[in-house]
RNA sequence: UUCCCGGUUGUGUAAUGGUAGCACCGCAGAUUCUGGCUCUGCUAGUGGGGGUUCGAGUCCUCCCCGGGAAGCCA
């Protein structure tokens, strides 16, 4: 891991360290992460947070936080709060909170400066004749009729769309460049449209609103922004964004793209993301199978498993589709080292040791982390009756099964070693009890005459069991690829069972002392996290973040 | 027969024109009081054709494939 930082860097970073190295923007480096406020993030946009933050705290430069709130119909002050949230959350401090709608007064004046030289002019075609007059991408545009309008005629009318004389849609202002340029967005953009809409910040004061390529690029430099690190889907617009820069002759940012995160069995459009959330496929923006930042912060990911989970993707202007289970292994790694391991019995059989006291208990010190023995040690109490997993036992067990059956010995997780006896069924023939004996020599988990068992089991004891509210997540479509859809739709793909509800699992005592938010390991079953809104003091909610790795499992997958 | 950007093992990402490496996944084994962790080994790649060169993933050229672009969204 050393290495890496010696060993090679990224595209975007190594044009950002040339241009430092050059002196080229006085060697510093200033960049802005620019969310538009229209909804909740997700692991998407953590890859730009993770840059752009990121870049600029490498370099000793300084990231802004700007929303780009350049449409009123679709933001709003929620966003802003949720989004600042999330951002800090995943571990970034911004120099600044901006808007660009803190620019709205020196867009307009630039606007102006270009109407004046020639450089812009006020459009009355509508939209529709508007996008006709664009051409096509293998046919030229044509010239609006209103292209040649007086430079006086234009800022007057730009003055008027202003002060609100006129109708959404009766004129714009439009750049005036080519209208044959073989890059669309070359074709006379459209800077300001006219909207009668309450902005979240400005309010009634507006009611001509910049478009994205007018507004970005001229934050930008009013910010002295040198590197403006935007995803791949801006490089068609780089010419434009160069263009307004030459003609205002204003500090000239250099705009770089980079490819954007896409991620096996998840989606991650606004549009379906909200539509899920409006259709209750999920139960809201903070579902722990969601992508937003705000789920899978309750699922229980941490943010140094997803910052890392960046890095180890990395950045190219490749189009990706990167394996979720990366996350995965992010996240194993990071909490192997620091989860506290506790015991808990997801679909519980009863456990009868018969040559073991009735009444009688005894208690063992069980060890919270073999990774990390500063992590200490916490009491068990064992007892006549236990429970174990269901599934750890089995009446006609093929050859490699370690567990529980007739006649087979295996160890109980920190405590003796048991054998099974005799099976108790039901009139349905369903197990209801199992009873063993115990070896009283095996006590902390050894015999004295050394011999092995291949398998150790968790397991609780019955009378100290706490009932617990766990919840298992798995993808919540059935398809890898959730970015190219074809004429399909995403609901033709959902995983039914995306969520497993266990409500009466069994936990050693020690669950009910982890804090909402608190994370854990589940011996043999995986990571997960105390939910914070459902749980409730001595009735903790768990919701699994991620299984372990289960090469018993992946066995029984085989042929 | 438009313009822009891409194409390296299954996935992601490296390689001043000089031994195609790393990680994840997968497979096999060792170890183990978690069938976890750890350790060892293995599998597998430069889209294609020409060219330049002693030598090309890298440079030139033609082609193929993928993505983006015709919002008054960002």
């Amino acid at each position: 891991m050393s290495d890496r930082e010696s060993s090679s860097v990224d595209f975007v970073r190594s044009r950002v360290a040339e241009d430092v190295k050059n002196g080229r923007f006085g060697g510093k480096v200033r960049t802005r992460w620019p969310p538009e406020p229209n909804g909740y993030i997700h692991l998407g946009h953590a890859k730009g947070i993770w840059l752009s933050f990121g870049i600029a705290a490498e370099f000793g430069g300084t990231c802004k936080l700007r929303f780009d709130d350049t449409n009123p119909t679709r933001e709003s002050e929620e966003y802003v709060e949720a989004i600042k949230e999330d951002v800090v959350w995943l571990g970034y401090t911004w120099e600044e909170v901006v808007f660009a709608s803190d620019y709205y007064e020196q867009l307009y004046e630039w606007a102006v400066t270009l109407i004046k030289d020639g450089k812009a002019y006020v459009d009355s075609l509508s939209r529709e004749e508007i996008s006709a007059y664009r051409g096509t991408p293998t046919e030229p545009g044509m010239n609006s009729p209103y292209r040649e309008r007086p430079i006086d005629e234009s800022l007057d009318l730009f003055e008027r769309m202003r002060a609100g004389d006129f109708a959404d849609g009766a004129y714009v202002l439009r750049a005036k460049i080519d209208m044959a340029h073989p890059n669309l967005n070359m074709r006379d953009p459209v800077m300001y449209r006219i909207m009668h809409a309450r902005h979240h910040r400005t309010g009634d004061r507006w009611c001509i609103y910049p478009t994205y390529d007018w507004a970005h690029g001229q934050s930008d430099s009013i910010e002295g922004v040198t590197h403006s690190i935007c995803g791949l889907e801006f490089e068609n617009h780089r010419p434009l964004y160069d263009w307004f820069l030459d003609q205002l002759g204003v500090w000239h940012p250099q705009q770089v793209e980079y490819n954007n995160l896409n991620m096996t069995y998840t989606l991650q459009s606004k549009r379906n993301l909200r539509a899920m959330v409006e259709e209750g496929i999920v139960d809201g923006w903070d579902d722990p199978r969601m992508p937003t930042i705000r789920g899978i912060r309750r699922r229980g990911y941490t943010p140094a498993s997803i910052r890392e989970f960046l890095v180890r993707v990395g950045v190219s202007k490749t189009e990706i589709m990167v394996d979720r289970g990366l996350l995965d292994f992010c996240l194993r790694e990071e909490l192997n080292r620091i989860a506290p391991r506790v015991m808990v019995v997801l679909n519980p059989v009863r456990v009868v040791i018969t040559n073991y006291d009735a009444g009688a208990t005894e208690t063992f010190d069980a060890e919270n982390n073999p990774e990390d023995p500063r992590a200490g040690t916490r009491t068990v109490t064992f007892s006549r009756e236990i429970y174990v997993e269901r599934d750890d036992f089995m009446e006609d067990p093929p050859r490699k099964f370690f567990r529980l059956a007739l006649g087979r010995e295996v160890r109980l997780k920190h405590a003796y070693y048991v054998t099974c006896d005799e099976v108790v069924r039901d009139q349905d023939g369903a197990v209801t009890e199992l009873r063993c004996t115990y070896d009283p020599q095996s006590r902390g988990g050894t015999t004295p005459d050394g011999r092995k068992v291949k398998g150790t089991l968790h397991w609780v004891s019955a009378a100290d069991a706490v009932p617990v509210e766990v919840r298992l997540f798995d993808h919540l479509f059935t398809r890898e690829d959730m970015v190219n859809l074809g004429d399909r739709d995403f609901r033709d793909f959902l995983n039914p069972d995306s969520r497993t509800v266990v409500t009466d699992a069994m936990a050693e005592p020690a669950v009910r002392g982890l804090q909402p938010g608190a994370r854990c390991q589940m011996l043999r079953h995986g990571y997960f996290i105390v939910d914070e809104p459902d749980s409730e003091p001595g009735r903790p909610v768990l919701n699994r973040i991620t299984g372990l790795r289960d090469s018993w499992a992946k066995a029984g997958r085989k042929p």
